[in-house]
DNA sequence: CTCCTGATGTCAGAACCTGACATCACGGGT
DNA sequence: ACCCGTGATGTCAGGTTCTGACATCAGGAG
């Protein structure tokens, strides 16, 4: 037996959402979040650098499973289709917990603090998955713009099963919420053809990879 | 002549623009912003809810212009050009504050905390465009998927713009930025023509508007 | 002339976050 | 068995951000 309870980083984040539940995120204290998990505030601060990041400790995890599923996925695949599946590879991480992340979910959903923090995240995770693509040998303009769009789908699928009261997995969602994507873009004028399309800047009429 | 110097709320914004050029965003605190101002740390509060809402005041205006050419623009376009024209519309915002802005945008660039405010006023920009989309028909996944695109498209533009030493408009830059989305989705791969594509989902499948 | 209004100032205090230093069980080396 | 270094935690002091309550006072309305 340690000197200590183990375990301090799980703790305090088990502390902070319970409180942020509780009384919301404003009106919970740091101190109150450390005392809960038997610790003081300055070890908080050891673990998060901010009191927001205690609800995002995850996002790291994430990235890598993303980046991962990206390398390994099947040449064949178009940039699109190698995100949703990278995406899809998440679901194992969510399905475990999904009244957690409802939980958690909520929370963020309530507090712009929060949102601002979870938007920041997602755009780094954005980055990440372009610069996944372009090792791919996916072009700069290109893998950014499957990102961004690969972000999008993402955010509405989550958002698709956290409320979904059928238990599909995210996979799912993940696959349904891209398939709208492509009726939307199908429908010729949402990413229409080129039409009266000025040349494009040099930098995009540059080989790619 | 008034009890006070007129102008409170730009003399805020210009000192702390300034003071964050000087110093950096962390070392300058709000009470030395508000000296150079000649106001107090309390009034500060008073115009800003936050240290870092003083850099953001344009973001409605922003928002406002771009809403209003939706609006206005003409009937024929495709959602996505309407996007794009209505972007190119606040040309003359910036065409008048190329050094301001350019100050501004390094000044966000360098720190974190700044980068997830612009990030949610982008955000929030986006919900906007969908929104103004919707009311001229365009169906809901379709606006928001767009108002994406449009968002991703106003980044990058706004970037080519602030540091383009040949000093073309912003308008060139969205128009450029735009073409260069289209080649990019028109390389078939990137949003592909509707593949191994499961069925879309209820929701999508209803009639729009 | 008086009174009200609104912009600003003053003061106190809570909460967030950081640096510096103290504590002390544990584990390794001797 | 003893000593010592290490690392997780605690304690303390202090700066900064942000808020509520109340005070001040020029200028305009009546």
């Amino acid at each position: 037996m340690g000197r200590w309870e183990p375990n301090a980083y799980e703790r305090l984040q088990e502390a902070a959402l319970e409180l942020f539940g509780e009384r919301g995120y404003e009106r919970t204290t740091v101190e109150e979040i450390a005392a809960r998990a038997g610790l003081t505030e300055r070890t908080f601060f050891r673990y998060f650098t901010d009191k927001r990041e205690v609800l995002f400790g995850g996002s790291k995890d994430l990235a890598e499973v993303i980046v991962a599923a990206i390398g390994g996925a099947p040449k064949e695949l178009g940039p699109l289709d190698t995100v949703a599946v990278a995406l899809e590879a998440t679901s194992p991480i969510f399905e475990a917990r999904r009244a957690h992340a409802r939980k958690r979910q909520a929370v963020v959903a309530s507090h712009a603090e929060l949102r601002e923090r979870e938007l920041i995240k997602l755009s780094s995770l954005g980055d990440a998955i372009a610069e996944s693509l372009r090792r791919r040998g996916v072009a700069k303009v290109a893998a950014s713009l499957v990102a961004e769009a690969g972000i999008a789908v993402f955010k509405s699928a989550f958002e698709r099963w956290v409320s979904d009261t059928k238990k599909h997995e995210l996979a799912h969602h993940v696959r349904e919420t891209l398939a709208d994507l492509r009726v939307a873009a199908a429908e010729g004028t949402a990413v229409a053809a080129v039409r009266t399309a000025p040349r494009p800047s040099r930098s995009a009429r540059r080989t790619s990879t």
